[in-house]
DNA sequence: CTACAATCTGTAGTCGCTACAGAAGCAAGC
DNA sequence: GCTTGCTTCTGTAGCGACTACAGATTGTAG
């Protein structure tokens, strides 16, 4: 049977991930560093079900520090673990939510004032002004 | 009359704005370089409104690079300056829209691993298994 | 044997700040 | 006058999460 081992080129493709992304992960520790063969890293099946999950886990936002955590839980288990976990992705919901909120802030505010700005009738720019550029 | 024009420590307790920041937007040019007394910064008040609007405009979301062009529109005035302005807002808007698709999104995926790590009944952790790690 | 693709290491750039270190200047109190 | 403390100055380096390159080296196909 051949070595299943894939290139880091291979990693790339099936995960999606830069490969500079890769070895970028390895050098701060998100990854573990792979076998060799010769220079050329060579990645088990292991590597790439780690990438995966800090891909999915980089998807829904978190930091490289809370998936460094993360990874951690994921190998031991148990309910403290778990409870971690949950610890975890309950705060970093909570930064979501509070960046949604701040988001909408400002689009509430940019739409507004776009939309007074297309209505026309105004002497200078209702934008630039409620940037306090009348002023200027 | 005394002198109007304001210390950076004066500048930065009216506007809000970090000493270091204002530096910072002095050295990459989004502010002006500022009279000195001796080697002492002195702000005037058209200093101080554009660092009003630049923060304005940071608090909406707008990189620097769009409030530089932003301050440059707001110096010319006329209807093809506004147009300017309102394509950058517009064209801003719809990248605050799109973040807070992706957030919302992200939002929806915690919010209900989260409750169905809260439900029990699961062999392993729902949150690190939803990231593929029962296969770690 | 030659050409090309992939990989390697190491370093520097991005954005928008923030945080120092170390020097210089000014005002007030003793 | 002299010290203490505050502000400001310049210059540089750090953050997070990549991304982009230069230049060397290796493997592979024709």
């Amino acid at each position: 049977m051949r070595d299943a081992r894939v290139s880091i080129g291979e990693l790339s493709r099936r995960t999606g991930c830069n490969i500079e992304t890769i070895r970028y992960y390895e050098r701060i520790g998100v990854l573990p560093p792979p076998d060799r063969v010769g220079r050329y890293r060579r990645f088990a099946d292991a590597d790439i079900r780690r990438l995966g999950f800090v891909r999915r886990a980089r998807e829904l936002g978190f930091t490289l520090d809370e998936v460094r955590a993360l990874l951690q839980l994921s190998q031991s288990d148990g309910r403290s673990a778990c409870d971690d976990v949950r610890r975890i992705s309950a705060a970093h919901l909570s930064a979501v939510r509070a960046r949604i909120a701040d988001l909408r802030a400002m689009e509430r505010v940019l739409a507004k004032t776009i939309r007074e700005c297309g209505s026309g009738g105004h002497s200078g720019c209702p934008l630039i002004e409620a940037l306090g550029g009348n002023s200027l």
